[in-house]
RNA sequence: GCGGUCGUAGCUCAAUUGGAUAGAGCAACAGGCUACGAACUUGUAGGUUGGGGGUUCGAGUCCCUCCGACCGCACCA
């Protein structure tokens, strides 16, 4: 665990500081033994203080003693070693073993100033050179994106940003499910529609991909090729027809992740890979290391060596390799390019994880792969449950969604619960496009700040842009604001290690909720104040800063003005 | 049957990975605009964290065991 640390602070950090003098004063109180290391962390209760220690209640066995009393001599020797303490800290005080720490309004008065500088860049990470393959989305290139994929898409593109933020070198990739018999079924129920068009009762394949989706398809099929296909024989129109909807398809797919907002670095043809040998050469290396072997004619690969329930077949007794095959290949390709790869995956790929994170062990880099599994969505509507199913054609796209919410709430909406959680998506609310959804939130909050800045006379911004009279915040609702701000780097690492987005959606939400009560207790332009007023616009033109950054990490808007829609007729 | 994920306020979800009195939003109730945007804000109410046991200074979090929901158990993808 890392102790806390604050980004951009003066050399003289507070909490520096009182974690050294702390250190040495734990370590005069018990037997020699491992270095004390003093870990901060801000407690979930602001009463207690801006950051509480555990040293105590850690050291409490090994000093043989109770831990308040250790807290309160670890305090003292402190203030006793380092005097500067005094003006560093406003409080230092132990309680129930813990001890809290509130640090002098000088140090929250300089992150805010530290925040000017450096705006959404604050606690930016440098680069680690650390190489990320980051794979989410890859839904099956047989149909549009539907609105299960939004959170996939959501939670994935928020991690990417989160973890570039941190200055890791991320490769978003899709993996696209171009090989394999579901393209024949595609090739096949695009045949159908298009026979259709003339032939309103010719068959549509049993195990065709039902819906009206493919109609349009059918139609631009035509428009481009007339009628050669009617009678053209199945080995002349199937490859044709295959190729020509899934480059349609998958053209979609893309389309809809850039209206999304989703950019990829990738996308990986399972195809190319089997053409290229790339399969080949990954089965190989596993071969050379002892994990591959055969039976009945087909190749296996000792999967229940690394946990798995049974050893999987990755080439077939035909010679095709199998679309677990294709995944040694594409993870052995991964670990090539890449220091650790990380996938998400949906629900229904459950059972796979074992067998993917093995790879990274087999390849002999354990714990290079990591699989995170988006739980399921449950879709309501009037308070029923919708059932969606690609198969019985009933589908919800989300393109669909977006036109009705855009694409703000959408991405907002998605990631503020993490993969882990099942989640229930309230349909009539989000077509009521109603102030519900919080995203509205954090985004009045940011163009409310640039509503003021408008309103502040130029000269003034200019000076509070420069970080001037910072000295004045001094004012409850201030500070408290300051040191939510404070907060973005670790918050957003956080994102980044645990892989969980809620944790920024919900810390936008406490920054605008910080910005929005610091409002109403503070004016920020007053006429009789001018410096006053400065100090209070550098500080609501940093919060605007980190509001922003928070909502970009999360690929939302950080409007300069809203306008209300008005209200529909009842 | 075997295995995995999940179970937290009426609803939707958090909880700094083992920390202090489990928090937000929505819904409910009661207040606040002749000053910078009321898409705001203040307060009230709401909980045996599915049940039980264990580990320790300390458990929503870790272990065991029941209950329940979902999912997986292919030479499909």
């Amino acid at each position: 665990m890392n102790p806390t640390t604050i980004d951009g602070a003066p050399a003289a950090d507070g909490l520096a500081v009182a974690s050294r003098a702390f250190a040495a004063a734990a370590a005069s109180l018990v037997p020699e033994g491992e270095p004390v290391l003093v870990q901060f962390e801000a407690p979930r209760n602001p009463a207690f203080g801006d950051y509480a220690s555990n040293v105590a209640l850690q050291l409490a066995k090994r000093a043989r003693r109770a831990p308040q009393q250790l807290a309160g001599e670890i305090v003292e020797r402190a203030y006793a070693a380092e005097p500067a303490l005094r003006e560093l800290l406003s409080e230092a005080v132990p309680v129930g073993g813990f001890i809290n720490v509130r640090l002098a309004p000088a140090h929250w008065q300089n992150v805010v100033g530290t925040i000017l500088r450096e705006g959404a860049d604050f606690g930016r990470g440098a680069p680690t050179g650390e190489r990320i393959s980051l794979e989410f989305g890859s839904a099956n290139p047989t149909g549009p994106l539907l609105v299960v994929q939004g959170r996939t898409l959501s939670l994935g593109d928020s991690i990417a940003n989160a973890l570039r933020f941190t200055g890791a070198e991320v490769t978003v990739e899709w993996i696209v499910n171009d090989a394999g018999s579901q393209v024949e079924t595609l090739g096949r129920s695009v045949y159908a529609r298009y026979r259709q068009l003339d032939e309103p009762d010719f068959p549509f394949p049993e195990d065709g991909y039902p819906g009206d989706y493919l109609v349009p398809l059918a139609e631009r099929l035509r428009a481009r090729d007339g009628e050669r296909w009617v009678a053209a024989p199945e080995d002349e129109w199937l490859p044709a027809i295959g190729r020509f909807a899934l480059d349609a398809l998958i053209a979609e797919q893309q389309a809809t992740c850039a209206r999304f907002g989703v950019h990829y670095d990738r996308w990986q043809s399972e195809k190319a890979m089997h053409e290229s040998g790339a399969v080949e050469r990954g089965i190989a290396d596993l071969r050379a290391r002892g994990l591959i072997f055969d039976h009945d004619g087909a190749v296996w690969m000792r999967a229940t060596q690394f946990g798995d329930d049974k050893d999987r077949v990755v080439v077939r007794s035909d010679g095709r390799p199998t679309y677990y095959g294709a995944d040694v290949a594409y993870h052995f390709d991964k670990l090539e390019r890449t220091d650790r790869a990380i996938l998400i995956l949906g629900p229904d790929h459950h059972g796979y994880i074992a067998r993917l994170e093995a790879l990274g062990t087999a390849f002999g880099r354990p714990g290079a792969i990591k699989v995170m599994l988006a739980q399921q969505m449950t879709l309501e509507r009037d308070g029923e449950i919708v059932s969606l199913s690609k198969r019985a054609g009933t589908v919800l796209t989300l393109d669909e969604i977006l036109d009705e919410v855009g694409v703000d709430a959408a991405r907002f909406f998605f990631i503020l619960s993490n993969a882990d959680s099942p989640m229930t998506f309230d349909l009539s609310l989000a077509v009521r496009q109603s102030s519900d959804n919080p995203v509205y939130y954090v985004q009045y909050g940011h163009a409310r700040i640039a509503s003021i800045e408008r309103k502040a006379p130029p000269e003034l911004l200019a000076r509070a842009v420069r970080g001037e009279h910072l000295d004045l915040l001094r004012h409850e609702k201030e500070l408290a604001l300051a040191r939510r701000l404070a907060e973005f780097p670790e918050v957003v690492r956080a994102v980044a290690a645990h892989l969980a987005p809620a944790r920024l959606a919900r810390y936008a939400q406490a920054v605008a909720s910080d910005f929005h009560q610091f409002y109403m207790d503070c004016r920020v332009l007053d006429e009789a104040e001018p410096e006053l007023s400065v100090a209070r616009l550098a500080l609501v033109h940093a919060a605007k800063a980190i509001l922003a950054g928070a909502l970009r990490l999360a690929g939302v808007n950080a409007p300069e003005r809203m306008d209300r829609e008005p209200e529909p007729a009842a």
